[in-house]
DNA sequence: CTCATTTCTTAAACTACCTTAATTTTTACC
DNA sequence: GGTAAAAATTAAGGTAGTTTAAGAAATGAG
């Protein structure tokens, strides 16, 4: 192991954007306490949610950087956050020179692609009651935290059907 | 590089199942000729497809292959097809050994996460006809080689509603 | 070439989910 | 603790996409 030195600890409010669409994204995000969403912004302006990162979730957006290109998402804080930001630098240098950190960084791009791939079967098979409970295990114990509005955004519908899916839900 | 022993090249009928749901997933493929097809089938017997694969394209379930689990997917030939098997012991081989392939690994991975995340920003923001469009751009020429029905799986759709498109598209 | 099978098209009725808007509940701040 | 702002609920009406069904076109096997 090497370059612990360009891994750096942060703490940023509720509400602080971390990474602004149109920046290339240079960091990595280890979140040690609170959350972190990301979305993107779509023509007619709603947000939709990629991904939520609570305690010991890894995010960022790897198209940026791995390519160095302008950023398609945001990264915000939902709670205050303390995260752990794992530079470029570092990340090419061990890949160079490390193959375990290579190894690493292909382990981490599997796991986003496995859940990905869920997420996406999710969306073309299942109807926004039972991605609700995909959700809820995906997730378990972020109902609490997290307000109905961005778990509607993350299921891809609206908050008002969320809260009658909800309502019929309790019903049984 | 080593182990090209361990890489055989396959070749089988339109039809043929490549890969069956509940068996482990010992095997990359990577299609020389022909064309592939990944998909689920829901609760319900729909099928749905999650990834094309024609010339030059790479298709596997990694969930499988990597975690020696029983596959949730169906592969099948969609077309007389012709493809490299690589095999799990020449994969792992080559990450140990041999750097070259574990950085081809990644750039291979970056690339998959970058349309996986495309296409689910696409099912969570873009209506039935802009994810038609988007499916043109993704894979062109295909349109012309896939029956329609397949496009319609894949974009999340019935072959009903996918006709109904395809006849308000040509109208303008 | 011909019959059988699969694929595609069209249309009408239906449903999951959205939009709008008004009301209530919760949160946040001086 | 009160008031403004944000979030959640409820309900009515609307639309994108589904279902069902029947006919037309294309494909395939003998």
């Amino acid at each position: 192991m090497a370059n612990f030195d360009k891994i750096t600890s942060t703490k940023v409010q509720k509400g602080t954007i971390v990474l602004h669409k149109g920046d290339t994204c240079n960091f990595g995000y280890k979140v040690v306490s609170g959350c972190l969403k990301s979305y993107v912004i779509d023509k007619s302006g709603k947000e939709h949610i990629v991904q939520f990162a609570p305690e010991d979730w890894f995010i960022s957006d790897m198209d940026s950087f791995f390519n160095n290109k302008p950023s398609n998402i945001f990264i915000d804080a939902i709670e205050d956050t303390e995260f752990l930001k794992i530079g470029k630098p570092s990340f090419e240098d061990l890949a160079k020179h490390d193959s375990n950190a290579l190894k690493e960084q292909n382990v981490k791009m599997r796991k986003s692609l496995i859940s990905l791939n869920r997420r996406l079967i999710g969306l073309l098979s299942s109807t926004a009651e039972e991605r609700y409970f995909e959700f809820l295990q995906t997730y378990p114990n972020m109902v609490q935290r997290l307000p109905l509005k961005l778990i509607a955004s993350y299921i891809g519908i609206t908050p008002e059907y969320l809260s009658e899916i909800r309502r019929k839900i309790e019903k049984k």
